[in-house]
DNA sequence: ATGGTATAATTGTCTGACAACATGATTGTG
DNA sequence: CACAATCATGTTGTCAGACAATTATACCAT
């Protein structure tokens, strides 16, 4: 494999550090590959095997390159931590998920909501008015309504949940298939109805009502994303 | 701050790595906090310079302390906030989110499974067999369960967040409610046959018993929590 | 060819030393 | 007393050499 350049200044560890470790992520050395022996490292870098061994056991400690004593440092994986799931999560993925959790958590919103959400919310129902007089159609109020309602659930779990929908479904330009469905007039209007159905028996705490017009709402949506 | 334990065996670097990081993620040191000098620390685990620097650097390679030479090692950053939501998840958030997305996820799980799918249900099955007979309850075998569920249903949203489910459990010593409610025997081997129950429906494609086993396994465990 | 053994190569750790740098105490001077 | 320069001390960064533990390889006898 290729020669490294001898270092100069300033921590000599991190500077070889970064070159190992630009070495394998750009592709120098294919998984399963060995690296040169601390030997020959100290020999490339001109340095002793001390911020040698300090970068490679970094490296390690990153699960970049896996040591074995006697054997010599082995390439991991050559690529950086991916954790890039979202591409594989189909339109109709996010709202089955939807269907199956936004009902119980609207239920739960509508049973444990305390004056200060109430007024919270009462703000929330004051933008979504605002909002359909205006030309462009956004989600932004659309998922603060519905993040608020994970939030007064009281359940974690379930704000986490939402975030991960609502993050999928920013990454992957579901405004496109958005204008193809809700964002036309017609169906902002009945949207808006719905969605202040379901507030108002949040803020009433009937929370079977809640879950009922949730449950609604999202088999709305499913179909309008199917037709 | 709090000692360290001295360190035994195989590779001392990745122990000492693992227990100072430990240490800072968990929240023993604040953000600006120094750690104890490199000679304190080899007095601290009873060992030479040499792997203690190599943890260290490590840790600074990944970002987490800033090495000053001549001043000390402090800590910079003490893993965002954003990892540190599953403290406020209480167990009840869990069995709800459970018992809303499990069912759904078998159903999927029986409408879509393929053949490669079922030979490794059947693996799993066996080793529930397997561990039925052995004297400690673990929860792996359950886990993997679950998890192979989510993933044969093919919505990605349902496998991460089975995996933030777990990730949770694991994270709160979850082991202590289990040693009171499923780990006795009695429940063991109720928990085994609902288990193999769902596995079966799911095996033979049969959708709606999926669903309903699994609700039915998701209520008694709600019922046997709060007993 | 095959299998076992000796040898070499490689990583893991220790010890001791010194250089580079930062901090606070000491001292000297106005 | 105030203040600045100097020094002592502690800390991290690096070097050199050595040995232990483990693995791979070469060699030899059968």
């Amino acid at each position: 494999m290729k020669s490294f350049s001898p270092v100069s200044s300033n921590k000599l560890y991190i500077q070889i550090y970064n070159q190992i470790h630009d070495a394998i992520i750009s592709g120098q050395y294919e998984v399963g590959d060995r690296l040169p022996s601390e030997k020959d490292l100290c020999a490339m870098f001109n340095v002793s095997r001390v911020p040698v061994r300090e970068a490679l056991s970094a490296l390690e400690l990153n699960g970049l390159v896996d040591s074995m004593q006697g054997a010599g440092v082995y390439v991991k994986r050559t690529t950086p931590e991916k954790d890039d799931w979202t591409h594989e999560v189909e339109p109709q993925d996010i709202i089955r998920a939807r269907m199956v959790l936004e009902p119980d958590i609207a239920r739960l919103a509508a049973e444990q909501i305390n004056e200060e959400q109430r007024a919270e919310l009462r703000d929330i129902i004051e933008r979504f008015k605002e909002e359909a007089d205006e030309d462009v159609y956004t989600t932004t109020v659309d998922k603060e309504f519905h993040l608020f309602l994970a939030k007064t659930s009281g359940n974690t779990l379930y704000v986490m949940m939402m975030e991960m929908v609502f993050k999928t479904m920013e990454q992957r330009m579901w405004e496109l298939i958005l204008s193809r469905t809700v964002a036309t007039k017609k169906y902002r209007e009945q949207n808006n109805r719905e969605h202040l159905h379901i507030a108002q028996a949040v803020l009433d705490g009937r929370a079977d009502d809640a879950y009922a017009f949730m449950k609604d709402h999202m088999e709305q949506l499913y179909e309008r994303y199917w037709s």
